[in-house]
This record gives C-alpha cells, structure tokens and sequence, in this order.
DNA sequence: GAGATATGTCAATGATGCTGACGTAAATTA
DNA sequence: TAATTTACGTCAGCATCATTGACATATCTC
C-alpha cells in the first residue's frame, strides 16, 4: 500500500543546470550572517526586524517611513510595531517634515547609532574574514553577483540606494 | 526636553571598515532569493520551512530526522510540525530503519521530488543569471566566499555535506 | 536489566509577517 | 474654497515559524 518513491533519477531533464552547491551555500551562509547580530538583540528584547530597521534609518538618517517601508517591503503594521519600540526605547527619533508635516523623518538616536554599529561590526568583521579567504580583490564581483540577485525591477532602485550612503 | 541625535560622526573609530554595500546587497539578494518558491509554495498551502524540509530531504534520500535537524538547527518541534504536513500530503515518506529501528529515514516521493525541482530550478535560474553577468568563471570564487561567511565551526560539516551530493 | 538514544507529542509563548478597516492631518488639485 | 489624495497611525484578527519545557515510547547499547 506504500507508494515506493524512486530516488535515482532526480534531475530528470535539466540535467545538473541546477547549482544546489550555491543554493546551499547561500542559505547557510545567511542563516550564520544573521546569527551573531540576532543573540545580541535577544539581550535587548529586540528581533531582527528591529536590527533592519535600525540599520538602515542609521543608514539613511531623514528616512522617511514611506521610503523605509518601499526598502523593507513590509507592510506598515508590520513596520510600526517594531518601529513603535524603537522609538519608545530611544534607539530611534521622528521628527515631523519641515517642508511636508505629514512625513515623519527617522534618526538614529546616539545610543541607537551605537547600537546599530555595534551589529553591523559584527558582520562586518564576518564577511572581512570571508573576503580574506578568497581575496579581497574580489570584492566586486561578489558585489555584482549579488546584485545580480535581486529582482531585475528592484535593481536599480537598491543600487541607486547603496551609491548614497549618507 | 528631546536628546538631539548626532548624524554626523556615524563612524566613530573604526573609520569605514564597514563593508556596507555587501551588507545590504546581502540582505536584498537573500530576500529575492527566497521570494520567488515563496509564491508557488502559497498555492500548496506551504511555507518556507517546507521548502527547506523538502529541498534538503531531496538532495540527501534516506536522511535521519537528526540529521535534518543538525543542517536545519532547528528544534524537532518546529520540525515536526512541518514535516508531518509533508508526509500527510504525500511529498515525503518515511521508512524506519533496517539496522536501527529507532530511526526514521526520509525520502522525497515523486510527487516531492518535482516540487523540490521545481522550486529549485526557479532559484537555480536566478543563480545562473546573476553569475551569467559576472562570469561564470567566478562561480569558485563566489562559492567559497559564501563558504567562508559560515561558522567556522560548521563549514567542515557543511563542506562536506556539500561533497557527497549522492 | 539499566541507561542512553531517536523520535513523537502536548502545551504555552514569542517574533514576524499578513489583510482589512478606519481615522487624522496635511498637501494637492479642481 | 472644497474635494481629493497622500502620509501616517492604529485596532483587530490571523498565519507561519520558531522557541522552551515536559513527558512518552520504542529501541539500542552496555
């Protein structure tokens, strides 16, 4: 009454186009980059949403909520709990627009610039030692194949984001 | 009464040693990465820890629920839930052990295999794209990077993992 | 036979996301 | 000016994926 699964053929066509090595790779590495940051906000009462959250208003200090919701692509409930402790816990400030009032305009607070730093180091330092390993040279490459990741309509938008750092 | 944030000196020491573009590209690419088996497993009534249950049962016939759990670093709780819905619904099958009794060895059934190759082949197209506009010679390179941002004290085991395709 | 091991399960909880609906203030447009 | 749109906030309910802790069962090992 068992339905005997057959193991042997299991790239039935395409052959072996698929890179499980890279797959793979790219979730464990994830799963280890986000790892060292996320036993740190446990001590806070913090999650990762709020790491992301944090990084990128200290990223982009004057951040409105519309833009940090169209780089985070969640929804704004979603957003204003985490964004709401933040704030509450002082790691982040909004200060109503000067020239639109209905904008709200998201600063890293010291202690959230602090904060924020404090986690980025950690991956920072994550990925020094992996780029030692394979050369620093290639850091470019690397870069664009990540690119190359994302979603050809997001691209240009991402890219636009990361050439402005301030 | 307000604590003015300082937007300026977002760097204190450690001068630019941030790799931050990397940062955010990684974040972004893992996103869309995961984005697009996220959309066909909604139609199965799944979610993304299926899709890791089914992906690595696929690539490794006969694996142990102790093995899962050691690559998923999960607990068998949130296990459980997961791959019960599997078995349930005919994607996964379950054989107790020859040798051990004790143990469950799992193997994805026809059906399973073609929705792991399926979801698979999404992210592999996605994949090849991207090293299709660095070079596909980059490939190693990228591979070992990728390596090299996991745990040390895992990337034998990984590595390994990695070797033995079967 | 005792103890360790592999797995399964019940119950409660937390973090992160979602949809839908509604409200308010401010900007824009007709 | 009046109507509409925009930016944001919030309430309520729900789903998924993870957690901890406790306990049960079958099987293997010593």
């Amino acid at each position: 009454m068992e339905v005997r699964p057959i193991d042997a053929p299991r790239q039935p066509e395409p052959a072996d186009s698929v890179p499980y090595d890279l797959i793979e790779l790219f979730f464990f590495a994830y799963r280890d980059f986000v790892g060292d940051p996320d036993r740190i906000l446990a001590d806070y009462g913090f999650g990762r949403a709020h790491h992301r959250v944090l990084h990128f208003v200290q990223r982009r200090p004057g951040l409105t909520i519309a833009e940090l919701l169209d780089i985070l692509q969640i929804t704004k409930q979603s957003l204003n709990r985490v964004l709401k402790e933040l704030v509450e816990t002082g790691y982040v400030e909004q200060r109503t627009g000067r020239q639109d009032k209905r904008q709200r305009h998201l600063h890293a607070t010291v202690k959230g610039q602090e904060l924020s730093l404090r986690l980025d180091q950690l991956q920072a330092k994550r990925i020094t030692a992996a780029l030692a390993g394979v050369g620093a040279e290639s850091a470019p490459v690397i870069a664009r194949y990540l690119a190359g990741l994302i979603d050809a309509s997001e691209r240009h938008k991402v890219q636009g984001f990361l050439a402005k750092p301030l």
